[in-house]
DNA sequence: GTAGAATAGTCAACGTGGTTGACCAAACCG
DNA sequence: CGGTTTGGTCAACCACGTTGACTATTCTAC
């Protein structure tokens, strides 16, 4: 139904379901091991934050997004206990943000799902589709695509 | 740097860039052609509006979120001259939702570049290869996943 | 060494897009 | 005719983004 009669209209489609369909199952997985309350932004925080730790600013960087939207969202991941905040002992401007043992469980968690996703993708389409897929995508998007500063995507 | 080192981070990755790239180009060209405010998510709603309108009650339904949401953003497209509220003559709880001639064009512009995207795309991978990608992708999206219900998706 | 610039963090106000709950008016149905 | 369903709206709230303003610290240059 919501793809029109033109042809352009179900690329762009595609593409969004495909993600969200990885991205809903994943969630669905993590929330029946014990992360209900991790939500799809979260993931790439966790990959952005890493395991040496960063802070809000450069984590706004990385993200494409302000250091007070990037700060907001510590915030929010403290409250939840994936992350936690450490002062510098070289330099009191900086707080160093770090994942916590229920972080680093949780981005874990979630490459073992997406490898099992993109398994069952290879079993459903073979391999070489599979890799064409990802070949082809990364010949499509610019290097630098991999920020989510828009306002209330979506969705977002 | 975001896809981590596990095979299965890059193909959820690799599909939202695809569909962001899709996006940002498609709404910079909008901006360049009298729709500066056109919002990706205010595609998705003309669509779901479509020729012979709707009411936001069905809105909700096509795009899977609330009838509240639904009515919320008709009114901000109410506003930005998308759309316009008319009196059902045969039911005076329902007020239908139609495009305006500014909502036809955006729509119609959004068609027009969207199959140019994809003549691009087909000009650098070939029409076959362009095309297995969508079948892909069409085999591993279940039907109902146009759905746009994450709260702040990012986005969302 | 100290003055001024750059950097890190936070607060406040606001916008978009979503949610649930409550409520009214109109329509439908037994 | 009375009770249920349906469509729309209001209010409060949440997640996530923005810009602007402000403080505290560090770096730099004279």
């Amino acid at each position: 139904m919501a793809t029109s009669d033109r042809p352009g209209f179900a690329l762009p489609l595609l593409l969004l379901a495909g993600f969200r369909t990885l991205i809903d199952d994943l969630h669905a997985e993590l929330a029946r091991h014990g992360h209900p309350e991790l939500r799809p932004l979260h993931g790439f925080v966790l990959q952005a934050v890493g395991d040496t730790g960063t802070t809000a600013s450069e984590l706004g960087q990385r993200l494409g997004v302000s250091k007070q939207a990037a700060g907001k969202t510590v915030d929010r991941m403290v409250a939840l206990g994936y992350l936690e905040r450490a002062d510098d002992p070289a330099d009191a401007r900086r707080k160093l943000v770090r994942m916590t043992a229920k972080g680093h469980d949780g981005l874990h968690r979630s490459a073992v799902v997406f490898d099992q996703l993109r398994d069952r993708w290879v079993g459903a389409l073979g391999a070489d589709r599979v890799a064409a897929v990802e070949d082809d995508l990364r010949r499509m998007v610019p290097a630098d695509v991999f920020r989510l500063d828009v306002p209330g995507w979506f969705g977002g």
